[in-house]
DNA sequence: ACGAATAAATTGAACGACAAATTTTTGAGG
DNA sequence: CCTCAAAAATTTGTCGTTCAATTTATTCGT
């Protein structure tokens, strides 16, 4: 028999170790926590912090989380971190957490309502202390009942929200303004038949929103058939794009609702043996990594993702730490114009 | 005054649910679990049941984790998300999980040893079950701790590894062999002249291995000054791209260690002016999302890693739930070569 | 040097869900 | 009305933290 089944052999717990250093199980959790409240004798935390050492202590953090209710735990709830927005934003979540001692807990919605119901549905069993969270179907009335059970909540959102009466904060970045932007570029380059590419879900409404905004305060025609609609991706956008390719009159200039759009977009005019950007010119958003090294370089509306994640993270803590005004706050992130090759 | 500050109302337990219906907690307990070990009359069944509904009761999951011994929780251990590699393993393990009611803790060590072993320390104190990692410097042996406290271990190996008596299992593709697959495929379409990019990081020396093997193989001279150094991402391999370029006589193939190194590298060559793949062919390795967007499309090896990171989990699980073979377990993932206009 | 007052050191108990072990209640058969 | 088994229900121990309570030690005035 080798010397592989020493399995149940049960944990040491602070009673092991206060019966064997002959004191009070409450001893060593004060000695466990330096717990200043209370003195102890610098002979007895030795004998007890010698014990520990013998047995081979470790806390229970399970214990701990029980008896404190605090979880140190954040989930992290958004809808794929196979989308290339995604990895940046939860690695910022995941730093400053880090740097915390909290741990980050994922979950990938889909964009799904039913999903994301039911992960917020499963934070009430007190899993976590907090949540950051992307939602495309939950309103804060759906997340009324995390709060109530003092979970709070850090959204990102994709327009300006006021900030509520609720207990709750949010960051954005303007994406109408941002897509006013990058279509006010195209324009001042001279293009007049600008296409969109855009779809049903995620922020794309109100990128699409922006484009109209740049059209119509230009004087430009609005054309319906400019606007082609796809789903969220880089497949998504070849076909949209392939659409707008088969017009009569196609656009000279297309605003992509992300950058993955934009790039099944440049497969397509590449197959359609038109040049970028001398005859049809193309700006994304996102500004994912991929962007640069695309041929040619993607022009797009870049978003800081890492600092997001982070400041999202930031205002939870705040907010769990009890920093925070007792109304919620909606703070504005950055965003900016990338001018590449590709437009 | 305004009706915000109702948080000190104590969340209900069984104990007031007990108390309301007029039995004990733990016949509570035994109805939440819906068990069957023990008989309850359907009346009182259903008044409990009632009082549940009527006291809004959400078992409190982490008392059932402390009294279980059972976190149902998965720590997953990489290198960085943000690496494009990461995101559908991740997402692979999460699937899984999810599935199986597990949640997943997400940790980025940036292949860093302190910050790998911090990690796996900080997972003694029972924060999970089980761990799917991917670790550039921790062995077994440096693992043990963890085995010994019954939290198990899948790691995502780079070459094969024999199966050891700790029950600890491996997933892995065959760095070696797949590398060389890629590097016979440029030496049968005439290349004599092959350069690699490579990397002291993550599984780049392998990478090197399988290209030095083909190399010798083919009888062709194995030239030191052709293979480049570079840090493992897109700006490192254009680096090193240049490193190559400014040879007298450069190389008219290059096999670079993963996806991002080679489209660094491309950009490099075409600010050279030269044209892919006629004046240089152009491997990768890894397929990620992008090498089927960038001009020209990357020919690269596959893996599959969202497979790659469910088949780990699942793994994982097996051995959690005790349906595993004692002995570790290593088990080979596929890979192909995908030809697309790089090469 | 002695008792009271104060300080220091230490301990008990509750928290919440689960489940094994135990106790109480029920009901049938004689 | 008693026996005995089955059914129903309860008791108990668990894990770390922290408030409250208790025990032990020390100081100080007389």
């Amino acid at each position: 028999m080798a010397g592989g089944t020493t399995l149940d052999k049960r944990r040491v717990t602070q009673a092991d170790v206060a019966h064997k250093a002959k004191v009070s199980q409450a001893l060593v959790s004060y000695v466990v926590n330096n717990n200043h409240q209370v003195s102890i004798p610098p002979a007895t935390r030795q004998r007890i912090e010698v014990t520990m050492q013998e047995l081979g202590y470790v806390p229970n953090i399970t214990a701990r989380r029980l008896r404190t209710n605090k979880t140190l735990t954040i989930a992290g709830i958004i809808p794929d971190i196979t989308n290339p927005f995604y990895p940046a934003f939860e690695r910022g979540i995941q730093d400053t957490l880090d740097n915390n001692g909290y741990d980050l807990v994922m979950y990938n919605t889909d964009g799904d309502r039913g999903k994301e119901q039911r992960y917020v549905d499963s934070m009430l069993q007190g899993r976590v202390d907090g949540v950051v969270g992307v939602f495309f179907h939950l309103g804060a009335k759906d997340l009324l009942s995390l709060v109530r059970q003092n979970i709070h909540v850090t959204r990102l959102e994709a327009v300006a929200k006021a900030a509520g009466v609720l207990a709750l904060d949010n960051i954005y970045i303007d994406n109408v303004a941002a897509s006013r932007l990058a279509v006010d570029f195209l324009i001042g380059k001279g293009h007049s038949r600008i296409g969109m590419l855009s779809s049903t879900e995620g922020p794309a409404r109100f990128r699409e929103q922006g484009y109209q905004q740049a059209i119509l305060a230009s004087s430009l025609p609005l054309k319906s058939e400019f606007i082609a609609v796809g789903v969220y991706n880089a497949k998504g956008g070849y076909r949209a794009m392939r659409q707008l390719l088969a017009l009569d009159h196609p656009p000279t200039a297309i605003f992509a609702a992300n950058d993955l759009m934009a790039m099944g977009a440049m497969v397509a005019i590449r197959e359609a043996n038109l040049a970028i950007p001398d005859d049809i010119a193309i700006v994304g958003f996102d500004d994912i990594d991929s962007a640069r090294l695309v041929h040619p370089a993607l022009t797009t509306i870049r978003q800081f993702q890492h600092r997001m994640g982070q400041r999202a993270a930031e205002m939870l803590l705040e907010r769990i730490q009890g920093q925070a005004v007792q109304q919620g706050r909606s703070e504005p992130m950055q965003y900016e114009l990338v001018i590449r090759d590709s437009a």
